[in-house]
Parts: C-alpha cells; sequence; structure tokens
DNA sequence: GATAATATTTGACCAATGGTCAAAATGTGA
DNA sequence: TCACATTTTGACCATTGGTCAAATATTATC
C-alpha cells in the first residue's frame, strides 16, 4: 500500500462497488417481481455472494429496499437540480421540471411502486436509520428545488400572491404528478382514459395545475412548443423519444 | 325450516355474517399495522375462529386483503352516486364528489394505503380471480359516475370543449385526488407543506384541477361557500367536522 | 516463504408464518 | 339413539428472512 493519505481504501472502495452491485441487482428484481415474489438467497446467488455477505450490507431487505429507492430518489433530485438551472420564464423552468419528472420515470420504472411500499409504517421501521435518514434527505432536496422555485415565481408576480402558499402550490404540483404517475401505470386506468402515452398524461396533469394556479404565461397565452424544444436541446435530448406520441 | 324459498338460507346468512366480521376485523389490523405485521394465526384468534376456517372464506392472505379493499371501494362509489344526485351547477356537483371523496377517505383511512398494494402485480395475482373481478367492477363505477358528469359538463359548455377529452379530464382529477391523498398521509410532507387539514389539501387541488380545465363558474366567479352550505345539508352532514378547520 | 493474527465470507441452522388436510366436532334426519 | 353429512380445527409442512460459528482469505511479522 503506497497511498499515504487515501481518503479511500482499495477495501472500501471495492466494499461500495459491491453495494451498488447489490442495488443494480434489486432493482431489477424489484421491477420484474415486486417486493414478495423474489428472495435474499435467489439474490445473493445472482450477486454471485452468499446470503451472510448481503446482510453485511442492509439490515433487512426492507433496508436493501430503502436503499434502492434512495439510490433512485438521488437521481430524481440531480436531475430536478439540472432541469432548474434552465434559462427562462418561472413557469418555463417548472416545465423544464416537470420533463425532468418524466425522465426520471422512465429511468427508474421501479421507483413509484417501491415508494409507495415505504408508505407501510412496518416496512419504514425495519429499516436502519441511516438509510432513512438518508432517504427523508434526497426527499428534501426534491422538494426545496420545487418550493424555491413557487417562492421565485411569486415574488416576480408570476403566480398571483395572496391565495395559496408557496408550500401549497408545491404540495399540488408533487400530489398531481405522484398520482398521475401511479394511475398511468395502472392498466385499467390506461385504458379507461385511452392514454397512449403515460408521461404526455402526466405532464398535462402538471399544466392543469400551473394554470390552476394562475402561473403566467398560461397555456393559451405562450407559444410552449417553442419552451419544449429548448428544454430538449439543453437538458434533456433523449426526452424527445417519448414526447412526440399520441395522447 | 319453516321458509317454503329462503333464497338464502340460514347457513349462508351465517357464512356472509362471518365473511364481514373477518373483513372487519382484517381491516383494523391493516389500518394499525400495514399487511406484513399482522399474521393469519392472529386474526383467527381475533375474530375467534381457526386459521382453517378464515381459509374457507379466502384463498390466501392477499385474497383477504382484497375484499377489504374492495368492501371499502364499493362504500366509495356509493358515496361517489350519492353525491353525483346533488342538484346543482356540473361544477358544484364534482364538487359534491370532491366531498364525497373526503369523506370517504376519512370513514375508510386504511383504504389508499391497501390499494396501493394491489398495484404490485405479485399481490394481485395472488388474490381469487372473483374479487379480482368485483373491485375492478367497483373501480369501474367510481370512474363511470365522474367521466359521466365531465361529459356532460362538456355538452353543456361548462368545460371549453376541444381541448382536452373527457376522459383525459376524468383521469387528471382522480389522479390529483390519489396523490393528494396519499401525499397528505405522509407525515414528512405534512410538515414540510404546512398542511393542518388534509383533507383541505385535497379539496384545494381539485379545485386547481378544475380551473385549470376552465370549468366553469370558476373559483372567482362564483359563491362556493354557499354551494359548501347545500353539500353539507343536503349530503354529507358529517362534513362539517372536518371542513371548518386550518389550512 | 512460513506463520500468526486479523478480516471476510459462507451456508447450515433457527424462528416465524402462509397455507393444507386428516381427524374431531357439530349438526341433521330418520 | 344412531348414521350420515357438514363444518371446524390445529398439528403439520414448506418457504424464507435473518444469525453466527466455522471456514476461508488477507495481511503483517519474522
Amino acid at each position: 500500500m503506497s497511498d499515504v493519505l487515501p481518503v479511500i481504501t482499495r477495501k472500501e472502495r471495492e466494499f461500495q462497488a459491491r453495494e451498488e452491485l447489490i442495488i443494480t441487482h434489486a432493482r431489477r428484481l424489484l421491477l420484474e417481481k415486486g417486493f414478495q415474489a423474489w428472495n435474499m438467497e435467489q439474490l445473493a446467488e445472482a450477486v454471485e455472494y452468499s446470503k451472510g455477505t448481503l446482510y453485511q450490507h442492509f439490515s433487512s431487505k426492507e433496508d436493501l429496499v430503502l436503499a434502492v429507492a434512495t439510490a433512485s430518489l438521488r437521481q430524481r433530485a440531480d436531475m430536478f437540480e439540472k432541469a432548474s438551472h434552465f434559462q427562462g420564464l418561472s413557469r418555463e423552468r417548472i416545465r423544464a421540471i416537470g420533463f425532468a419528472c418524466c425522465e426520471f420515470a422512465l429511468s427508474c420504472p421501479e421507483y413509484f411502486h417501491v415508494e409507495m411500499m415505504l408508505k407501510s409504517a412496518s416496512f419504514w421501521e425495519k429499516a436502519s436509520e441511516e438509510r432513512r435518514h438518508a432517504h427523508s434527505f434526497q426527499g428534501a432536496r426534491c422538494w426545496r428545488i420545487i418550493n424555491n422555485l413557487v417562492v421565485e415565481a411569486m415574488a416576480l408576480g408570476d403566480i398571483p400572491r395572496g391565495q395559496y402558499s408557496p408550500e401549497q402550490a408545491t404540495f399540488s404540483l408533487i400530489a398531481v404528478t405522484v398520482g398521475s404517475h401511479l394511475m398511468g401505470r395502472e392498466p385499467q386506468f390506461r385504458v379507461q382514459a385511452g392514454i397512449q402515452n403515460p408521461m404526455l398524461a402526466v405532464r398535462l396533469n402538471q399544466d392543469l395545475i400551473c394554470d390552476g394556479l394562475g402561473w403566467k404565461p398560461l397555456l393559451k397565452d405562450h407559444d410552449y412548443a417553442a419552451t419544449d424544444s429548448r428544454i430538449l436541446a439543453e437538458v434533456f435530448p433523449n426526452a424527445a423519444a417519448w414526447l412526440n406520441a399520441d395522447p
């Protein structure tokens, strides 16, 4: 060992790499089978370690699943951050975050399903304290990015002041987004609603909330197609793939 | 046995009564502990029957939980139906359904949590065919009641035609409602958003979507406080308890 | 390179629990 | 009262999340 001050030793690097490997495989299993339909033995086989080794990384199956969710949530916050730097009107920037949300949903398709499990108290309390904290932290990042933008929009007068608090408006945006993603994944609802592309349904609902808030310029008063082109070009080039599609 | 033509025999009545007893206790356990933190043995003890008897009613734990969800969903559809008969403008009627939704959430607090479990494929496929069908049926009832109202509102010109399809609008309303209920139950979000009364947050978000859809009369153009008084008096007298509260 | 000391990995094992079924208990009719 | 049918039961099984002593690998020392 030649390095005098290795901040991270080789062992630690290997440990982290293995943890990522486990999380990646667990994510795949979650996407393919949900929570119940696979067991730790199978996961151990997939990553070519034994069950005991898994438990050196995660205190329980729930702890592992929370780690998967938090890894995704960190990605989400990163994408929100990137989108929030988009240059434009406040409503154009919230629009960019809306795009980020869809990009994320496509890149981590298991996320919303896993996040719903976490709502169960018994699930949450089986995870370790550190991981619960890490998850809250990433969740708070997402919240803050949106809320800051809403606060700014109100300061600029883009959202009428006095009607709703910034926190209420932020809550509305998040609630409609989560609800749209969850419902859009439901085959039964998709058929009933005639939805071909769930992401466009999410985007539409976000627009409805913004219009409802009176966030200027309203959908009818601005050429948002031009905004979308810029968002595509500057922030999410991959979004073109899902953007041009049926309702 | 004196009755000549009993459509339902005494045995069958007893069987149904016991099924309801089991469902009621299972609902309580779900509310108190979620899904994992109780077992069939404990439930059997609570209803004072043995495990084997439970399995004469339900093919699996998942099947039982689906039955709980469907029983709640039936209540939900019933309340929607009641609310949809409210006499008034189309937007006043969707408002009455919004009230129904909150009344329901208070009366079946376990519902949204259980409903989220059903999204997991492995869960759904462990339940019996009949119960899956019954659940879809009640879900479709809820959908239809809202969608009919939206169609009618568009026919009346209360919602501008041509912009969104009735199905899209229905989807928006349901998505925002589900999302708001789920997020409103999350302590972390409640604190961040400064929400005292989750039901009012749900109602607000529904109003935002309606305004966003341009559903006339808009919030600012009508005395909806008067509408609310009528809804309270005519349809949901109990709603007064949760309506008068902080944001 | 040999050996001792330390760290890591393993899989047999345990406890909990969803689900089954032969036997016991209960109900019914003659 | 007895024979037959139906219902209820709980011992039993298989699966699986989680543990830990033993085996294996790594590192340090001479």
